[in-house]
Order: structure tokens, then sequence, then C-alpha cells
DNA sequence: AATGAATGAGAGTTCATTCAT
DNA sequence: GATGAATGAACTCTCATTCAT
């Protein structure tokens, strides 16, 4: 009764081939122990962040981390109490970096829309600069919830900053907060859910979003899908 | 310098005080072999299910969904082919369930914005019904990514198939085809992600969408938020 | 320290694309229940001895048996005590086959040295005939050790009547009884022994012995290699 | 129709009363890092010659093995690939030991009888010195089938150069170096089935040859058995 | 007598974590 | 602080055997 067929091992890619980065920071050379201390933290960051995104959260051993960091499996937990407290930090820091970076753009803009436009632009070129960040987010709820749950409660409430401040000036109509709140929640998820889309025809942790999407995103949420007259 | 505090096993719950329910079906009891074949099964695929929405695929181990199932480890081997094979059965198949009872509850409205909002309730209902739904749907692009893929595909083709009716219909104007597709992904990611919104409140598994989450969420579609009118 | 290298599954060969006989004997037109009986039974045994002269004893399981004989699982135990039971008979009966064909040939020679000779070559042209029996014979010291020690016995008086003959003919001279024993073993030995010799060359169940090597083991039994006058 | 009869659980010796050694070296008390290392392995393998040489390659487990080296299951991981690592070291080193001791008997004597002689009674001085080895060498062939056919050739090049050198020499006649071949595999099989002989009357594992089984050995090679002047 | 699903002991292996050096 | 070997619990999966039908 078992099914014979197509299935097999349909989980993670074995990623065996992706060619590992040199050890990340020559912390040999550091000038003194505190200096030293960060590099190595700073290695074991990025090795566990640059894993994850190749192999997912699953197959990140403490093994692979410290190895690619160039450090002793023992020093890990000199610098994170386990194996979850690391992946438990990923998507905070890379998280900020991300709404800091999607922020700049978006403050470029003048108009709601074009801010909406250049923030939503901004975030698949963060994507392309930081290819580890789509899959570190995607995955965390299953791994890292905890820490899930704080990104999204940061970048609602970044939104919903950037939306009162429109509803003040006038430029949303027609909403009162708490439906603000609903908005920014569609909007979240149209960012992550349309590089599912992206997904669909490229490379899963390369999401490219063409130009026409952009816009067709934009007329949606200007104009709504229906009543549009 | 490791981070002592809150992290710790922020991870899954620890799950051993999670209330198991009675083996799920009484096999034992059956009337002939192949009945009691069929329940066997289904116990099987009814315990995986349980314990993927407590614990979540990676914690889903054979030990746990036998015992669960009131079997022997080895007769699991007699209906799936591997661990992964279950995993991958999961979404394919509760996620069919899901779209006959959204699609129902679609059906019975007039307009397109009607059934968008029926089938948006539905959505939740669904998910009140089949508590586990949620989280076999949100790990499976870690755990079970061919299994996703192929869902988004079915919930997609759906979609466009009700988007393209309304188009025709002249219910939806100033949008061609591919434009149509982006609109239905930011409405498939609506739902997931006001899932996560309602988890903020309530508990994880378990979203509540109150009433006029509903109506934001339709005055978004139907106008857009920005341009409004 | 482990080491990386060569012996990476160095063990026996994955036979996976050995082309299986179709099932062995069709007893399920028998005329009565004995003639059934007797052709499952032999079904069986012809389905195990194939098996292991293809995969080794190790790697023959009762699903693979039953499988080619095209019996159910638990119809085995209706022949067989056990899986060690079966394996345990394979060498005695099958030896009396190989004892039988060689003692055939043999008898066509008119001295001594004209009958080892025809032994000699009928034991590698019984191995052509029977390609399974060689590693039946080689692998049962490990897995079937009291039968194998009950065919030695069986080949070894065989050979001890040969040569006690051959003695009271007076065509062996200088030999007592017991030191005829040892020859006896030394030619059983060379027998196996050289067929390892062939598996250098050719395939290692199929081993073929090149007719100088015969001539070279003629003169060896009977001038001696040192001495030789 | 199943043989009720004698076959029960012919193979392996129940082995459960079997003495085992008490912990094979105490590691524990190693002076430094690299010590303890070094007894760690050397207990690994010992424990593994050992249970192979009592129970043979298949019942060998890595839980008897480490327990008998006194060392915790997952440290067999630090010395060894996998299981099939250590079984494929057994015979290399063992053989390779084995050779070295023959050879140095061998070389004491002067004509190529006698040497041959010595290397035949120092095999099986050997073989009471290290008893496991005979098993370890007879199963070889089916569990560590590329170790075999290594040692094999190793056995034979030695051979081949004693034999040839015996040729220059003028002692040996009559034969040429390929047949000169066809006698080293009969001599190695020689040596090889005697041990079995022997295991007629004595221990499995504790092979003895009395000394006319030695005399009637060199006498057969020597003159041959048949046309002995 | 034939069936084939259920069983469960036991296998090899992985890996987060500890700790003596 | 850095090291890396030792640990052992936990995992998935196999398969000889049993037994109700």
């Amino acid at each position: 009764m078992p099914r014979k067929s197509s299935s097999k091992a349909t989980k993670a890619p074995p990623a065996s081939s992706i060619p590992e980065k040199a050890q990340v920071a020559n912390w040999r050379n550091a000038e003194n122990r505190n200096e030293r201390g960060r590099l190595i933290h700073e290695a074991l960051f990025t090795a566990a962040a640059e894993i994850v995104g190749e192999r997912g959260y699953e197959d990140t051993s403490i093994t692979l981390i410290t190895q690619r960091a160039g450090v002793a499996q023992g020093t890990f937990y000199n610098y994170f109490e386990s194996r979850q407290d690391i992946l438990d930090q990923l998507l905070p820091r890379l998280g900020k970096e991300m709404l800091s970076y999607v922020g700049q753009c978006s403050r470029q803009g003048n108009t709601v829309l074009e801010r909406e436009e250049l923030g939503f632009r901004g975030f698949y070129t963060f994507l392309k600069i930081h290819p580890h960040f789509f899959r570190i987010l995607n995955e965390a709820p299953s791994f890292a919830p905890r820490a899930y749950q704080a990104h999204i409660e940061l970048v609602r409430s970044g939104y919903m900053r950037f939306l009162k401040r429109a509803m003040e000036n006038g430029e949303i109509k027609g909403f009162d907060e708490r439906e603000i709140e609903v908005a920014a929640f569609v909007m979240m998820g149209a960012r992550l859910y349309l590089g599912h889309y992206a997904a669909r025809v490229g490379d899963d942790n390369d999401p490219d979003i063409p130009d026409w999407v952009t816009q067709a995103y934009c007329k949606l949420i200007s104009h709504g899908l229906i009543g549009g007259a």
C-alpha cells in the first residue's frame, strides 16, 4: 500500500556542491582579546547565516558552522548558548538590516504610493544582495518561531507608522486604524508570497520580480481589484 | 558573551505535556482485513497530521506516530515508504479537502466580491475545523517543498479560474491576465498572513479572524488602499 | 582519524540489476496436494539457491525467496523451520549433485592421474553449469558451518576411497593412510583455491580454468614441485 | 514437511556465554591526548578482531565492539568511518603481521623445501598466537572481499618471489613461470585447507597441526603424490 | 495449506552538548 | 579562551517470525 512513486527524497536539495566561502574572518590576527572575540562571534554568525541560507535550518549543524568559521566545535559554546540560540539570533539581526535598507529605499519617494513601490522594489533588491535572507525568513516560523513573531512585530510597527502618517496626511481615506493594520498584513504577505511566485519561475532562493509585477501590485493596492471605477 | 537570557528552547513547545488524543481509530474491531488496513492507514495518517500540527514536521517521529496510532513501529512501513513519504502526503490530501470546502463556501456568493468574502471566511472556518492544517501548510515549504509547490499550483489555478470568469463577466476591469495572477498571489498571501496576524492575539494553531478584519480585507481588494476615491 | 579513503562500501555487489528468473515452478497447476507441496518446496529451494548465488547468504531474505518462488511470505514456514534451516540445506543437496557429477567424470579415466585430472576438470564444468554453487560453497563456512563440515566430510571420504584404491593398486607409493588424507585435503583446497585464482582474472562467480592450469596442477601432484627428478 | 531436527541455529555459536576479555586497554590512564587516542583506536581494533574471531563478521556489531573496548557507541565514529570500514581494516593489518611473521620463520631455512616447511609451520604457530586470525581470514571473501583480494595478492606475490628465486637457483625445474603461479595457489590453498582439517579434530578457531602432517605435506610437494619414483 | 499484515528487537549512524586539557 | 574527543540519546529503517483469517 505504500506509495512507490514520485516523492522520494522530495526534501531539501543536497547542496553538497555549493561552494563554501573561505573562512569568514581571520580572527587569528586580531590585535587584542576583545577584538578577537568579536571576530569569532562574527565568523560564527555569518557562517550560520550562510549555511541556513544554503541548506535550511534543519541541516545546519554545529560541526558545519564551526568548520566554516574556522574554529573548533567547542568554541561555539563560548559564544552561543546552544544551537537554537544562534538560530534564534539570525532573523532578528538580518531582519533589522533588511528593514533599515528597505526604509532607506522607501524614504526616497514623495507619496505613499511611491514609497510603497520603492519599499516593495527595495525588498527584492535586498534579497539579491543577501541571498540567504529569504530562506532564513521563510523557514523561521518553523525553526525560530519566537524570533519570527518578533520580526513580524517589527515589520508591522514600521508599516503602521508609515501608514498612519499617510492617514494624517490625508493620503489614505476611509480606513480606521485597525483596518490599516489589516492592510499592513496584507502588504507584508504580498511581498513574501510574491517571492514564492518568483520562485515558481526561477531559483528558489533568488526571487526575481519583473517590473510589471510591481506595477500590477501597485495598481492593486491603489485602486483595488474589483470595484475599481 | 553568550546570551543567557530568554531564548532557551524558544522553538517548539516542549510538548511532552500536550494531551495526546486517544488512539485514533479502534482498528482492532475491524470487520475484515481490508477494513482493518483502511483503518490503520487512516490512523497513521491522522496521527501524523495531528502531531505535525502540534509539534511541527521536524519533531514528528515514527515512534510518535505509531504510538498515537496504536500500532507497532514496523507497521508504519507497511503503509508508507518512509517518514518523508507520509509527510509528503499530508498537505496534498488536506489541501484538497481545504480547497473543496472553501470552494463550496465561495460558490454561495453571487458577485466576485461576495464569493471572495465567503471563500476568505471559509478558509478560517476550515482552520477551526482542522486546527492542524495551518501548521502543516506553513511548514510545508521547508519540509515537503514538492508537495507545497503542488499545493500552491492548485490554489493558484483555482483562483485564476475564479478571477478570469469575473473578467469575462466584466466584474473586473483594467487588469490583464498576468496582472490577475499577481492579484491571485497577493490574495493567497493575505489569507496565510492574516492567519499569522490572528496568531498574534490567540493561539498559534487556532487563528480566529474577527468580522471587521474580513471587512477591511474586502474593502482593500475592492477599492484599494490608497487611491480610493 | 577515520580513513576517508577507498574502502567505502567495499562489500558485496549491489546486484539489483541481476535479471530475476520467472517464478520457478507453476505449482498452481499441480494435480494433487502432494504434488503441489513438492513443487512449492522445490520452488523455494531453487529460489534460495539462486539468490544466495547472486547476492550471498547475508542478503538472502525470506521476502526475496518467497517473491521469487511466487508464494506468500508465510508459506515459507510451512516448508522450512527458519531462514537458517533453508540456508543449511543448500550445500548438502547441491554438494551431493556436485560429487555425483564429478564422480561420473572421474570414472571415465583409467589411471589415478587421469581420474584426478578428469575430476578436476569436471569440478569447473559443474561450476559452469551451476553458477550459484561456487558462492554457496565459498560462503558456507561463515553462514552454514555445520553444513560445510558435513560437505567437507563427504568430499574427504570420497577422495579417500579413491586414493586408497589407488594405493592398493600400487599406483600410489610411499604414503601411508593418514598421509593420504593430508594429500586429499591439499587437493580439495587446490580446487577451491584455483577457483579464486580464476576469479582474479574473470568474473567472481564464473571461474574459468585454462587448460595449462590443469596441466600444471597435474604435473605438481604427480611429480612434486621441488624434488622432481 | 519442515525439518524439525538438528539444524536449529546451526550457525555461529550462541556466544552469549563466551567469556569476554577485560576491557582491552585502560586508555583512561593515558598520559596525554595523543596517547589516549592511540589507545582507544587500538582498543576498538582489537575488540573488533576478537569479536570477529569469536562470532564472525556478521554478528559483529558496533554495540559489541564499543562495549568491549569500553567506550561509548558514538566514540567509534571518531576512529572509523563505518562498521564496514573497520571490518575492511582487519585483514590487511593482521594479514601483514602474519606475512611478516611467516617470512621471518621461512628465512631461517636454507633450501626451498626447508623454507617452505618453516613457513608452513610458522603459519600455524601464528594461528596459535592470534587465534582470531583464522576466522578473520576465512570469512573475508564474504564480508570484506576487496580486502581479501588485496591479501591474496600480497601472499601470491610473496610466494612468487620466493619460488622464482628457487627457479633461478635451479632448485625448481620443469616449471615455467605461470605454472609456478599455479603451484603458489595450490600451496596457499593447502595451508588454509589443512587449517580446516585440523578444525575437524580440535576447536574451530584453534587449528593444531601435528608434525606428521607437515611431513606429509612436504613429501607431497617435493615428490608429488602419484608418479613419485 | 496458503496468506500477508503486524510485530518489535535490533541494527548503523548522527549530532548537540560536555569537559579535561 | 580555545580545543576537539567522548558521550549517549534518539533517530529511521529492516526483517525474521507469528498468527488470525
